[in-house]
DNA sequence: TTTTTTTACGCAATCGTTACCGACAACGTT
DNA sequence: AACGTTGTCGGTAACGATTGCGTAAAAAAA
């Protein structure tokens, strides 16, 4: 099957004219007569002329189009940050092209470079876990593609960026564990490669410092996966709660990695009952059981600025030196699961 | 900012040979000396060349990408679905281009338009709850788009559809809240121009017409946005809970719509405790208070199916006009939220 | 009337790629 | 010696749209 689509050419076949006075008349040239235009527009609409956006992205080399590459669109801070994506390039009269790493490196290269081939104006991209190496990213952005990062940046490459205050709602989040006068708090992160990851490890050693509370590695568990693979999570988890010093709190770094843990923590047999919390955008974290204290990005907003700074970096006639990196503050929303009194 | 790219002509300047001949050694020719080849082939190498598929798009009038139509991809049936549909698309050769609805018929044509003009090879289809016309779509296909429905069809286009099978899914739930002994059982559903709403709503008229349970019209609650607005289910709640006689159990028929409304029953202040059930593909569903009772589709699959569906539809060479009406069925996953004992 | 200007349109190049059609050697056959 | 094969390659026309340039006829200015 194939799909047959009415060019310029019909039109000009149908009323006459060549193929450069319809295309004139279609744009509305002033050199073209009134009457010429007049039918050319009323034969267009009549035979519901669209015009190839293919062929106007080989003549133009743009296409109105931005790519998105995330690592997975069933996470709640994503699905949010793509609707705020979304709702400016609208507006803007772009079109978003979504596509998913699956944590994967490989993944992630082979989607960003068909996006690049494809011709999409920019890229938003939020890095993969696996994304230690970001040289194909920063030759495709040296050759002149607009990129700019959000949420999981790469210090490798200068551009705009936007992130939300990882190292703050983290500290916030810990301090508050201490607070409920939990005593040793695990933290189960993902990749070490990811900003995010060391920023949100940053804020948890310096709350247990600031509160005079030894740093313990062994309740430090890495998940590269970020949630993805639950025997990872798993592991993590027998590790920390089959030692001899179990600890009485858990926080975790990522949205997958939240609920993975939660649910693992829930359905494990023989279980002590931990103080609980975690960076999840879910917006039904008050519908669990225990209800989930979260860290909550503010992720639709994260998207449509990265999106502004993507547009304007497209739009720009010269190229962009001066980047912004944009920090946008977490919220940290208490409920039952990180009180140590309902426990 | 604009974004340069290897051609063939480089190659074909640097190497001091024409076009064409680059051409044919890239794509293996045997009418080219093996010399030859391998000089364009390395020299393709060294620079990095990808052919540009917007010029290949625009010659071959295909674009080995397909389009994808869903109300919204915050939905964890939407977003398993379009796993599958990845799963299958990657392994055939084909990108996977995915668009949102929002529920909203007019965004669904402009993605749906934009698309088709963007030249993608086929469609997957979802509809948004406003679509009761399809005719955009209906010329679409009479025009030789390869279109497959998945989850919600339209009869008025004849082609392969993937659905669950949403009469027995419903009619199961509704049964098993009989047997829990829930006398009065609402039905909150989304829009009546939905496929999924009526065959839903038929399962649940049977189940409780075939235990000789009156069908109550006052207890069925239509919300055209499919859960997306807040306020619609909250009235629709709202009315069912300060009737006089109030429901006694709440069966949900979609995803988003069953996490509003459990949302919303969770939170309502002097709230009696309802029986509660509803479609939904959530990954935890036994961490809710109470663990939610769901019916759940197989969303990975239904996406995969479609896909091969459509994938047939576009390599074959003549018109399909056998139509494939695949049906999978639905699980029911019983735990507390149903169980009127608990109450 | 002649020259210049304006109006309104067509031609052809361009974007990157493929494919049809030849061109032209170096052979082998009669 | 004349012709046909075969192996390698180049020229060029598409695909759909835009656009700079050229130009006929009509209108205006000389």
């Amino acid at each position: 099957m194939k799909f047959e689509s009415v060019t310029i050419k019909d039109i000009a076949k149908a009323l006459n004219l060549s193929i450069s006075t319809v295309s004139r008349a279609l744009r509305g040239s002033y050199e073209i007569s009134s009457e010429t235009k007049k039918a050319v527009l009323e034969y267009a609409e009549k035979i519901n002329y669209r015009p190839n956006p293919i062929a106007l992205s080989l003549k133009e080399r743009r296409t109105r189009a931005i790519g998105v590459v995330v690592s997975e669109i069933a996470n709640n801070f994503f699905s949010q940050a793509i609707n705020g994506i979304e709702s400016i390039a609208y507006n803007r009269g772009y079109h978003v092209i979504i596509t998913q790493s699956h944590e994967s490196q490989e993944r992630e290269r082979v989607n960003v470079e068909h996006l690049a081939a494809r011709g999409v104006d920019g890229l938003l991209v939020s890095l993969s876990s696996e994304s230690a190496d970001v040289s194909y990213l920063k030759e495709l952005y040296e050759k002149g593609m607009p990129i700019v990062f959000f949420d999981r940046v790469s210090s490798e490459i200068e551009t705009h960026t936007v992130v939300a205050n990882n190292y703050w709602g983290s500290y916030h989040a810990t301090e508050h564990l201490i607070y409920q006068e939990f005593k040793r708090i695990a933290h189960i992160t993902s990749s070490p490669h990811l900003s995010i990851t060391k920023e949100r490890l940053d804020g948890y050693k310096d709350a247990l410092a600031k509160h005079n509370i030894p740093l313990r590695e062994e309740l430090i568990k890495y998940c590269p996966h970020g949630g993805m693979k639950v025997p990872e999570v798993e592991e993590a988890i027998n590790a920390l709660m089959k030692a001899k010093q179990k600890p009485d709190a858990i926080f975790c770094a990522g949205d997958r990695l939240t609920m993975t843990c939660f649910g693992l923590l829930k359905r494990m047999k023989g279980k002590k009952e931990v103080g609980f919390t975690g960076f999840t955008n879910t917006a039904v974290g008050d519908l669990f059981a225990p209800a989930l204290t979260v860290i909550s990005q503010p992720a639709f907003e994260m998207g449509q600025t990265a999106t502004e700074f993507l547009i304007q970096m497209i739009e720009s006639r010269r190229p962009v030196t001066e980047f912004q990196n944009k920090v946008l503050e977490t919220e940290l929303i208490i409920r039952e699961s990180s009180k140590k009194s309902v426990l």
